[in-house]
RNA sequence: GGGGCAUUAGCUCAGUUGGAUAGAGCACUGGUCUCCGGAACCAGAGGUCACAGGUUCGAAUCCUGUAUGUCCCA
């Protein structure tokens, strides 16, 4: 989507100086405060290939502009010719937008005809929803919200991880001490109880690490016995993630675990070979990447058990053969960053020429205060429900306190809680391990997930109180002059800039970053002025603004996997 | 030992890809309400952008080295 006020001043600078466009477009930066003027052209740039002083430039470049329209003054300052862009166009042209597009305000077109996969949450089978599988979830949901705002299709894609020698364990766990047959009424907890119980047996009795690998042989030969006991972790696993992903209110399109792709391994291993890529070292199979400063690639181990790798490495050709993506997105932990280079290289050595629509969207780790890790091993693992219960029975606390006579309470302390969470996790920007305090998070004061849901439930409270037809029609822009109503305009107009920014780089934070601002701004013009006022065309000005705020509140929260409650 | 990522206010984080006086929230101190939702708003205090060099008109941002934290690799 493109702004048509920047246009506006690249097409002139690019007049004035034979400049193209683009190159224009991408030197315009905004003003560190807003007396200053809302664009600005360095000229420093321009300094050279004009052999003049920067202040000279700016000077007569600012007598070439045309003002008047949507420009409505230049001012050279210094080296920086600052742009003052016209308040009433500024207005008018971008609340006419929104009350015109409504929920589709923002979106893109650049993205139909196009796939995006994006492999996200991909938890463990047979282990609970930790909280370290939060991240991973949170962020793809938001990914795929974005890209689909875009017109992409997408497809969202839980790669579970559903086969390994830990289903052995588990196997051999339940033959030592489980009652009667397993069946899908267990419980995680108690197969985390006897994952547990099995690797602390194994550390004293070593033998039974064989008796393990023999039953994931069994396992992969296709056993009956072995495949059933599988089959049933799976399911009840299952139970169990569902819960937590109707919680999250999250769906994907595809649920293709690692299982899924043990049979498509011997045709990438045949490709390997055929292209000469396979070395023998060890006893194992590698794909050499010295020239790379990386260590080898491993294929084939000499013990014929599975690895990752070529699964992985057949899961991508697989979905380059079923989508004929234009991204594929791997919304992973930053711990896997070397297994995601070594696994791209290999792509390029294969000759594979989409290797470039591969991305590690890597995120850092979630950090405890208190010191307590999750290791699912030592079974002192935090669950992600107990994380979300706990936010939310927080909720309702504060609900009884604030607002105790709500319908609808439960949903609400839900929506909230929940929201909370997610907000906390989209926060800061993906690379940062995020420091996880129950007191910070559960906070609900200042810049967070509740914040920008009670800005929205206040507004919207404002709507129900204005007894006209919504969006009010046959509004005078020209009424809201005041700075506090434009600095809120000037924010609604960078909302289609800011998903295009998080699309690009991959990152749901800058939606976060802007619906804060938008919050901030938006509480001071309401705490400024009174938006149902006596005089009926200020108070339909003021009620189209506030209705532009509510909508776009609404989309952003929708794109950050939020609910967006209208009462709180 | 080799490599990745990080380091900005007491804490948690922004910083528009090299630009103008480095900004928010939490916590702290003080203030705002006869009025549409106080989960709000305003103000104050809080900084050697880890350290040292380098690149140039200009560096929190780029390059080199060092330190610290964290993860990965046999």
């Amino acid at each position: 989507m493109i702004n048509p006020f920047v246009e506006e001043i690249a097409l002139q600078v690019s007049h004035a100086t034979n400049m193209p466009a683009d190159e224009v477009r991408a030197l315009l930066e905004t003003p560190p405060r807003p007396e200053m003027g809302d664009r600005a052209l360095p000229c420093f740039a321009l300094a050279k290939t004009l052999r003049k002083a920067p202040h000279l430039i700016a000077r007569e470049l600012a007598a070439q502009m045309a003002t008047g329209g949507r420009i409505s003054e230049v001012r050279p300052t210094g080296p920086y010719l600052n742009f003052f862009l016209s308040k009433t166009h500024l207005i008018a042209e971008t609340l006419w937008a929104i009350l015109d597009q409504g929920a589709e305000y923002g979106r893109g077109d650049e993205g139909v005809g196009k796939t995006v996969v994006i492999d996200f949450s991909h938890p463990n089978i047979a282990k609970p929803f930790g909280i370290h599988h939060l991240r991973s979830t949170v962020i793809g949901n938001a990914l795929r919200n974005i890209y689909r705002a875009l017109g992409y299709k997408v497809v969202g894609v839980n790669h579970l991880g559903d086969w390994g020698a830990q289903f052995a364990k588990l196997i051999l766990a339940w033959n030592y001490w489980g009652e009667g047959e397993l069946t899908a009424d267990i419980t995680i907890q108690k197969l985390l109880e006897l994952y547990v119980r099995i690797h602390e047996e194994i550390e004293d009795k070593p033998e039974l690490e064989r008796e393990a690998r023999a039953w994931f042989r069994r396992l992969e030969a296709g056993d009956e016995e072995a495949v059933r006991m599988w089959r049933v972790c799976v399911e009840a696993s299952f139970k169990e993630f569902d819960r937590v992903y109707k919680m999250l209110d999250i769906g994907f399109e595809s649920i293709a675990g690692e299982s899924f792709y043990q049979d498509k391994m011997p045709a990438v291993l045949a490709q390997l070979r055929e292209q000469g890529l396979l070395t023998q070292s060890e006893g194992a199979s590698i794909v050499d990447l010295e020239a790379w400063d990386m260590p080898p690639f491993i294929a084939l181990r000499s013990d014929d058990a599975t690895l990752y790798g070529t699964r992985d490495l057949a899961a991508l050709m697989y979905r380059w053969k079923t989508y004929r993506f234009e991204k594929l997105l791997y919304v992973v932990d930053v711990a896997q960053s070397l297994h995601f280079r070594q696994l791209f290289q290999v792509l390029e050595l294969m000759k594979c020429d989409w290797r470039e629509k591969c991305v590690h969207v890597q995120f850092g780790r979630l950090r405890f205060k208190d010191g307590g890790g999750a290791s699912t091993r030592r079974g002192n693992v935090i669950f992600l429900e107990d994380v979300l219960h706990r936010a939310i029975e927080l909720t309702r606390q504060i609900m009884a306190d604030k607002n105790p006579d709500l319908p609808n309470r439960e949903q609400i302390a839900r929506d909230v809680g929940i929201g909370a969470i997610i907000f906390a996790d989209l926060d800061s920007k993906r690379v940062r391990d995020i420091a996880f305090d129950w007191d910070e998070v559960l906070n609900f004061n200042g810049e967070t997930g509740p914040y920008v849901q009670y800005t929205h439930a206040r507004y919207c409270s404002v709507l129900r109180r204005y007894a006209g037809p919504l969006p009010p029609r046959d509004v005078n822009f020209e009424l809201l002059n005041e700075t506090e109503a434009v600095e809120v305009v000037k924010c609604l107009a960078r909302f289609p800039d800011q998903i295009q920014k998080a699309a690009d780089e991959y990152e749901p934070a800058a939606i976060t970053a802007l619906m804060v601002e938008l919050c901030v701004v938006a509480n001071r013009f309401y705490n400024a002025h009174q938006v149902l006022s006596g005089r009926a065309d200020l108070t339909a000005a003021r009620v189209a603004l506030v209705y532009a705020i509510k909508t776009v509140l609404a989309s952003g929260l929708a794109l950050l996997g939020m609910k967006a409650p209208e009462q709180m």
